[in-house]
RNA sequence: GGGCGCUUAGCUCAGCUGGGAGAGCAUCUGCCUUACAAGCAGGGGGUCAUAGGUUCGAGCCCUAUAGUGCCCACCA
């Protein structure tokens, strides 16, 4: 006999089941099958990561997408793999490095690179393993990396083509610069955090000193890089200055006053300061005006030798000590607290700088046309919808990406330069000698944002740029899981590149989740300390519950609060499940049973008819990725019909060794609990396995099991109708028993008056047992009915409990006044709504029949009740 | 300055194409009823943010307002 523990401890069964799914190899995709694909590709988490709460949330929707597909017969490929990260692992190695007093230059380029991979070797898998905790089904055989040899030979093969379109190129451009990663990154990599500053003005005069011009600034310490003044052209007050020069303090320099429509007359004096080596925006004036570029910081983000007092002072310092020069100059007009915004670098958080640099770039608009239209045009489907906005407002004002990256991490471009005559080689191959002049070539130091490897993921980890079977059979993906804080990162990007370079979208669908956030619904963060370890919540309460808390009552795109309680929540179904099957099990015995369909009773066909709708809506909410509506659909199957009832009603059967239908009565039990267990694999996969491989199955293992189906024919209405008649009975009574204080133990004798009397007899023994009945009566007329019982209608039926002394009439009396009161309500409630000439006039037709049988069923209670109030009065 | 969410029971949140307001937790009452006290049975608790509108009918659709959160944007 197969028996479950007495109690639920998922860590008796998690790792041992995970193990045996990977030795049968269940995760693993079979390139040859004839079954259709399923496709996911795992955003890969980056090798310096540990598993978080987002990790858990992402991972677990995949999981579940995955599982069910599985079982719905697809040949399913999901597949994992990590990112290099390169600033935030190059950032980890230097910082590493620096605790042994060595630096980058030290160990130069290759020593650099052996230690990075040695990093990667030792560390770079330990997400991974991690995310099997979880019981994640992807197939591992299949990991990927992006600085795999095939993802590498992607890259080159991507840049390479895209410069011969032109549609990368190198040029000097305004960048944003993180001084601490020492690097340039692009505009998606920087984060705009509200700051209070201040706002000073600063006095320019005129070289005459008789007229003077005021400019405000929140950077003082730029103004050393100033080459001129800009006033709106159309500014009266300054349109006499135009043309002419002003002295620029400290440096003691005539700068020009030039006019630019940029300005605005409204903010600040009207008149801004032009540094064009330390602003987007003045940079630009600065090209349109011819102005001179002069550097005030160096890469570190240091004061130049401009002015050897500054030199070497960092930006903080430099301000403090220009704007006080400034005021003993007699320059300061005034200082105003002002808040504004100050780009932060999205790894390390330091304010990063604007820098006119040489970089290289990727032209945006040609790729962004067609990503753009594909998914205006459905190929690829934001859920929930709202998000493609998001997607479309970032596509539509995309500038050039700002690829290259000053690490050493990380794929290198493929550019190779000759220094003796100039030439610029850009190909896939190691060139070494210049085809012009014979000199030996360099290549590029600089390496590429790791977003351009990843924008290649979902057909790159398939073989390509190389034919393979795996390209054919499995891309396009279906689906992309992600959260909404990574849709211009990645997401967009690899729409793009696939439209580019494969010709179709990357993935049919985008399912895009929240934030998980703490129970104070702030954002978990490492500066916070309140992030929650998914391996200590899985280590305590195991990975089912783990999962069954992220996805349940959650809904796409929406953020979710993360609590103990909604884990225990799990937990507690969970071992609802477990002691379910327990006692399912127990009445198993040795012998083998079978289903006789004529002998299935009443409660049978009921539960059987109950679990082929679950089935059909359950199916319904998957298809549409609405998780936290399935789940919620499949406990309260699970536990509020099978348990709370369907085992309730059968256990008479069971305890009767000499019942002619125990064998039904077991086959029901049996088939009700794998199609709960299957409904709920994806979500919880443990539990539903550990007790599934006990039961009588059609599977050695619940994972490649046959998804449950619907069957329209399967539905026994008659059956179904007449137990939820008799539960409304059974509720009833417990009701009118709690009212009246009635020990549960005391037994109460029943008189029934009904014209029903098959389904009263059909549901005596389940009102006997769940209702604490005694003596059932059944008869057509009220008569012998005494006065001193309680009283219950349902429609067709009228029952009478004689509670001896225990009635107290007038109690009765105003319960059923009370019961009264509710039904001349509903009445009253229908019947506006059917006098309603509009309502009459307009509804559906089968509405307002609805409305009209409510009608008759309260007009029937309440004529039943009055009676009775008056009879026992 | 634009754009997008959210506001539903004490708390955390569901609520599909508009047709009598739900769950979990908390709370109250009664139960150790041989699957389960991590449980069972029963109860209380909501002018669905506000104001208009569309509709026979609005938590759901439209408009405005308030509060709140996020994203984007070059006003020094």
């Amino acid at each position: 006999m197969n028996l479950l523990a007495k109690a639920y401890e998922p860590k008796e069964f998690e790792d041992r089941i995970y193990r045996n799914w990977m030795e049968k190899r269940y995760f693993e995709a079979n390139v040859n099958s004839d079954k259709p694909a399923f496709t996911i590709m795992m955003p890969p988490p980056n090798i310096t990561g540990v598993l978080h709460m987002g990790h858990g949330m992402d991972n677990t929707l995949q999981d579940v997408i995955v599982r069910y597909k599985r079982m719905q017969g697809f040949e399913t490929l999901w597949v994992p793999g990590v990112d290099h990260a390169s600033i935030a692992t190059e950032a980890k190695i230097v910082e590493q490095m620096k605790k042994e007093g060595i630096t980058k230059d030290d160990l130069g380029r290759e020593g650099f690179l052996e230690r990075a991979w040695a990093w990667k070797e030792q560390y770079g898998g330990t997400i991974l393993e991690q995310l099997r905790k979880m019981g994640v089904s992807c197939d591992w055989s299949r990991e990927s990396f992006t600085m795999d040899e095939n993802l590498t030979r992607a890259v080159k093969r991507v840049f390479v083509s895209l410069y011969n379109k032109g549609l990368i190129y190198k040029g000097e451009r305004m960048i944003n610069w993180c001084p601490t990663c020492m690097t340039s990154i692009s505009d998606a990599e920087v984060e705009y955090e509200e700051e209070a500053g201040h706002l000073w003005h600063i006095s320019y005069k005129t070289p005459d000193e008789k007229d003077e011009i005021i400019v405000a600034t929140t950077r003082p310490e730029t103004m050393l890089g100033d080459t001129a003044v800009a006033v709106h052209p159309e500014d009266e007050r300054y349109t006499h200055l135009i043309g002419k020069t002003v002295v620029l303090p400290i440096m003691n320099k005539e700068i020009p006053i030039v006019a630019d429509s940029y300005v605005e007359k409204e903010f600040g004096t009207g008149a801004v300061k032009i540094t064009p080596a330390h602003d987007p925006n003045d940079y630009e004036v600065g090209l349109r005006h011819n102005l001179e570029v002069i550097k005030v910081f160096t890469d570190d983000a240091k004061m130049t030798n401009l002015v050897p007092k500054y030199e070497g002072m960092d930006r903080i310092e430099a301000r403090k000590a220009i704007v006080e020069d400034l005021e003993k100059l007699g320059s300061l007009v005034k200082t105003e607290n002002y808040t504004h915004n100050v780009g932060k670098c999205y790894r390390c958080h330091q304010t990063v700088e604007p820098a006119v640099s040489k970089q290289w770039f990727v032209k945006m608009e040609p790729l962004a046309k067609p990503a753009n239209e594909a998914v205006r045009n459905g190929e690829t489907k934001f859920v929930p919808e709202r998000f493609d906005k998001i997607y479309f407002s970032w596509m539509d004002n995309v500038k050039d990406w700002c690829i290259s990256r000053q690490l050493w991490w990380g794929h290198r471009i493929p550019a190779f330069y000759c220094d003796a005559c100039g030439e610029m080689i850009v190909s896939e191959n190691e060139e070494t000698v210049c085809p012009k002049c014979g000199a030996p070539l360099r290549q590029d130091p600089d390496t590429l944002d790791t977003w351009f490897s990843s924008a290649l993921w979902p057909f790159a980890t398939l073989g390509w740029p190389n034919e393979t079977p795996e390209l054919k059979k499995f891309f396009p993906t279906d689906v992309l899981v992600t959260g909404y804080d990574i849709i211009f990162f990645w997401v967009a990007r690899m729409i793009f590149s696939s439209m580019e370079n494969m010709n179709q979208v990357p993935f049919k669908d985008v399912l895009i989740h929240g934030l998980v956030r703490d129970a104070q619904g702030r954002k978990m963060s490492k500066s916070l300390g309140n992030g929650v370890d998914p391996l200590e919540v899985i280590d305590k309460y195991g990975a089912d519950s783990f999962r069954f808390a992220l996805v349940h009552g959650t809904s796409a795109g929406n953020d979710m609060r993360y609590s103990d309680e909604k884990i225990e929540a799990g937990r507690n179904f969970a071992n609802k499940l477990w002691n379910a099957s327990r006692f399912v099990l127990m009445n198993f015995g040795e012998e083998e049973f079978t289903c006789d369909e004529s002998k299935l009773t009443i409660e049978d066909k009921w539960i059987r008819t109950k679990a082929n709708k679950a089935i059909k809506e359950i199916t319904e909410c998957m298809d549409k990725y609405d998780f936290g509506i399935a789940l919620q659909k499949i406990i309260e199957f699970t536990r509020d019909e099978f348990c709370d009832w369907y085992i309730e009603m059968v256990k008479p059967r069971l305890y009767d060794m000499t019942s002619e239908t125990r064998n039904e009565a077991l086959s029901t039990l049996n088939d009700m609990l794998v199609i709960s267990l299957k409904l709920l694999h994806p979500f919880m996969p443990f539990i539903t396995e550990e007790i599934y491989t006990k039961l009588k199955v059609d599977s050695e293992s619940i994972m490649i099991s046959k998804w449950p189906e619907y069957n329209e024919a399967a539905n026994y209405e008659e059956e179904e109708n007449e137990i939820e008649t008799i539960k409304e009975i059974i509720k009833g009574v417990r009701n009118t028993r709690a009212n009246m204080n009635v020990a549960p133990s005391k037994k109460v004798s029943m008189i029934f008056v009904t014209d029903k009397a098959e389904v009263i007899e059909a549901g005596k023994g389940f009102i006997e047992k769940l209702a604490g009945a005694e003596k059932i009566e059944i008869q057509k007329d009220k008569t012998g009915i005494p006065d001193n019982a309680v009283s219950l209608a349902v429609p067709g039926i009228e029952l009478y409990m004689p509670f001896n002394e225990l009635v107290d009439i007038a109690a009765e009396i105003e319960r059923l006044e009370k019961e009264k009161l509710t039904y001349t309500n509903e009445i009253a409630r229908v019947e506006k709504m059917l006098s309603n000439e509009g309502f009459i006039a307009k509804a559906p037709a089968q509405k307002i029949e609805e409305e009209k049988a409510k009608k008759e069923k309260y007009l029937e209670l309440l004529a039943k009740t009055e009676e009775r109030i008056a009879q026992i009065k």
